[in-house]
DNA sequence: TGATCACAGTAACATTAGTTACATAGGCTT
DNA sequence: AAGCCTATGTAACTAATGTTACTGTGATCA
């Protein structure tokens, strides 16, 4: 396991903190499109993301959802981190965009890395500041841009998370993502399309240039 | 001053740390109105909130505004936080909604207390969850609500930081905070008059029940 | 091979929000 | 009191988004 933590997170961690790391994390390997955390739920470990993709959503009462912003190599969750210290409920939903392999992190390790390491606070403040402005950025997005234009920004940021010009998703899919209907997606689809800046297909779509 | 500190965030801190914030902190007094950050800034000492609002805004490149949430006695600003810790530009506005009472923390003690007291950081966590948690509150309203909605509660979050059932506030006014315009703002104040909710005088709203 | 199903295309319409333009009213200044 | 400025009221229109309903089409499966 050194090796992946060592590549990832070794230009953030000395040495001595790499190998608490190593002694008591664990693996995890997790398929697309599993569900990693539910509204409501509180969580017992932390994950480092070693490669692959998270969706962050959020939720409302009525089960109407919103992508808020991906997590990759690199990255923790924010949530999770305050739902560990604070013993707060999750308030999203993570489910995973690709396959990813991440190391757990049990809980009581975070608070004693905290107070013993410099290099741990400065990643989870990071952390922090990283996921309170991709926050602000979703809401730059609904506030400030038209459906086309998030739309643009989804299909831009799907590409780049998945490292594939081709979105495989479903018309219906964005449309939940992005909190519209379906066909309002399509109409603005086929619009893109008829600029030449994508193809659709059946189940994807094939983007040419953004 | 350790009488303010004490009553504010007595139940949070040890007495020691009680004593060290004493010794370098601060009084700062804001008059309402008046700019505190700015984006683009770069910020040298943390805030506590020891009474007053304080508005804190997104701004797009075309100068549009958009209210985020209000900080109150007890809070700190997470912004701040992060960009004192990671050496970050602000990428907010912070404006005094009342007269205020803030105590300044100079930046490098931050850091060594994050390190010193457990108590230091459960209030630091504690500070950026309570934010991102707003920031998502700030996206539910925007993503999931219609805009007569988040007036309504636009108004209910006023009267409550401001503990006042009157909001000294033109329609224009509110029409920035919530990204729209001036009309549409009038139009939907008016129903809700109409509805018995509220009573319009110039310059000001008496809220009746929302 | 025909039935079925999920996905996508599209028209027609409804609703919500944004824009323009103008009228009126309150309050201040001179 | 006349003039001026700002705030508000409102109509009429446009634009954006959401909804309903129906069509077509490719894939799969009995």
């Amino acid at each position: 396991m050194i090796q992946e933590l060592k590549n990832n997170y070794g230009h953030l961690f000395e040495n001595e903190l790499l190998e608490e790391i190593n002694s008591v994390a664990t693996f995890k390997e997790i398929p697309e499109g599993m569900e990693l955390i539910r509204p409501g739920s509180y969580i017992k470990s932390m994950p480092l993301i070693i490669n692959g993709a998270i969706r962050i959503l959020r939720e409302d009462q009525e089960g109407d959802e919103l992508l808020l912003y991906f997590l990759e190599k690199g990255d923790t969750c924010a949530m999770t981190l305050s739902c560990c210290i604070g013993h707060h409920k999750s308030e999203i939903k993570a489910i995973a965009e690709t396959d990813a392999t991440l190391i757990m992190i049990p809980v009581e390790k975070m608070e004693e890395w905290t107070a013993k390491y410099k290099s741990w606070r400065n990643f989870v403040f990071e952390s922090y500041h990283k996921r309170l402005m991709e926050a602000i950025e979703t809401i730059d997005s609904i506030a400030f841009l038209n459906m086309d234009e998030r739309l643009l920004k989804y299909l831009k940021d799907k590409t780049k998370v998945n490292n594939d010009t081709i979105v495989h998703n479903t018309h219906q899919e964005i449309a939940y993502d992005l909190h519209t209907s379906r066909v309002v997606i399509s109409r603005l689809l086929k619009k893109l399309e008829v600029e030449g800046k994508i193809k659709l297909n059946r189940n994807n779509i094939t983007v040419i240039s953004l």
